[in-house]
DNA sequence: CGAGATTTTGAGAGCCTTCAAAGGCGGTGG
DNA sequence: CCACCGCCTTTGAAGGCTCTCAAAATCTCG
């Protein structure tokens, strides 16, 4: 599989030199599918590589002493994922696919020739770095001071802004692809009771659903009620340092 | 003042060459005083520079539309702060004093020097971040998957732990310097709340308070009730780069 | 078509919030 | 040095948001 999925990540931040996207494709060599349900690993487990997701969406999560489980994020094509097997011996969390897809494995190693041969693309990954780091801010913001239906509208934000990259056909309508245990999960609630939100959605004419497909039928209240906030939006990169 | 504040912390993971320390030094030549109370910068305003902080403890946050405000997380000497400004055109937090502090501002600029002068740094403060992000993760699970108590407890170990290096006298005893309503916003909890769960602790026999001060009565207890995993540990940072 | 997973719905309980007010502490100005 | 003032802490009572438990309905997949 030629091209790097990544390198077309960072391409919508700045304008990559053929050398610069060559290096990034040595990152992408490989490749391995990875079945639905399936996990790339374990939290506690020793951690090997790290990976470009290529296709399909996972997710990584941490369980609880009690057995309850927290989503941290969705992975969708292009992202990086297990980034931090570049500093800790053990995986700090569980990555699990949910749906087939396919990751591209490269070792940690890897990135010490970037940071010494491409400057300006570690400085890039560090910048998508920030980026993610802001998610999780916003994440945590909801978590800890936004009620339950403004949750789960900001879980089906983001899931429908992230699955529509590349699609600019601003449709409102997309296939979920998680299970409402799963939007529990990530949004710290029980299953219960995300089903009653996403009936108040429904009853008070933000969405629509029909089997797994949602459908936005007020994307301004709904961006209201969510607090959402666009973290790839207004970047500025000029200091960057020039490419290699 | 010479030396590097972000150089001392960098050294607790590997040793820094003479020149890295040099590059590292020119980040803090400059110095800026924050009196208690006052901000770095505003949610929303321009961003302009990264800091250093040098002495004190400083605390980011973010308002929500309803006036409520969350922490997103406390600073601590040889922390850097406002590394958004690297990517963004708007800080996307505020940075607020909560004591007397000295920083010390660098431009943006002086990122792109470093990446391409000394990638071992560069390659360093990705780990720093990566660091950063686990903590972040794991106030995301335990904002959403754990109790009051819980949370109030984890507070209490991470302001502990992190004001306590460089000491290595295991003080259980420390001041805490948050107000309750800090603690709240920090936990997604109300003053009140925060109240009753330092009481019940106090209860337990997990702490003793007077004044601000708050001394460890039972530290595997407050362990094992916050769920708490130390991120500085078990790195591995084998794959860096040679020193520049 | 059958079995397991997922969604939906109801009832009751509990954790945490809201509202209110009193007490304590430090800091400032006279 | 003392009095006053504002901020912080503490405490009580009531209410609500979300959870737990339970069971039926629906869907998905083999």
């Amino acid at each position: 599989m030629p091209g790097s999925y990544f390198a077309d990540r960072l391409a919508g931040m700045v304008v990559l030199s053929e050398n610069e996207r060559l290096a990034l494709e040595r990152l992408e060599e490989r490749e391995r599918p990875i079945r639905r349900g399936m996990t790339l690993h374990r939290e506690r487990e020793p951690t090997s590589d790290i990976y470009i997701l290529r296709r399909g969406t996972m997710m990584s999560s941490v369980l609880l002493d009690d057995g309850s489980r927290q989503i941290l994020r969705f992975h969708f094509p292009g992202d990086m994922l297990a980034a931090a097997a570049m500093v800790y011996r053990e995986a700090p969390e569980t990555i699990t696919a949910l749906s087939d897809c396919l990751v591209a494995p490269f070792e940690r190693t890897a990135f010490a020739a970037l940071f010494t041969q491409q400057p300006r693309l570690a400085a890039l990954i560090m910048v998508y770095n920030q980026i993610e780091r802001a998610s999780l801010t916003d994440r945590l913001a909801a978590l800890g001071r936004t009620s339950a239906k403004a949750r789960v509208a900001a879980i089906l934000i983001e899931m429908r802004n992230r699955m529509r990259i590349g699609d600019i056909d601003g449709t409102q309508s997309f296939v979920l692809g998680l299970t409402q245990e799963e939007i529990g999960d990530a949004t710290g609630l029980t299953a219960v009771h995300v089903n009653r939100m996403l009936r108040q959605l429904e009853e008070e004419m933000l969405i629509a659903r029909e089997g797994g497909r949602v459908t936005f039928l007020d994307e301004r209240a709904m961006l209201r009620t969510a607090n959402y906030i666009d973290r790839y939006a207004k970047l500025d990169l000029d200091w960057l340092p020039p490419a290699g």
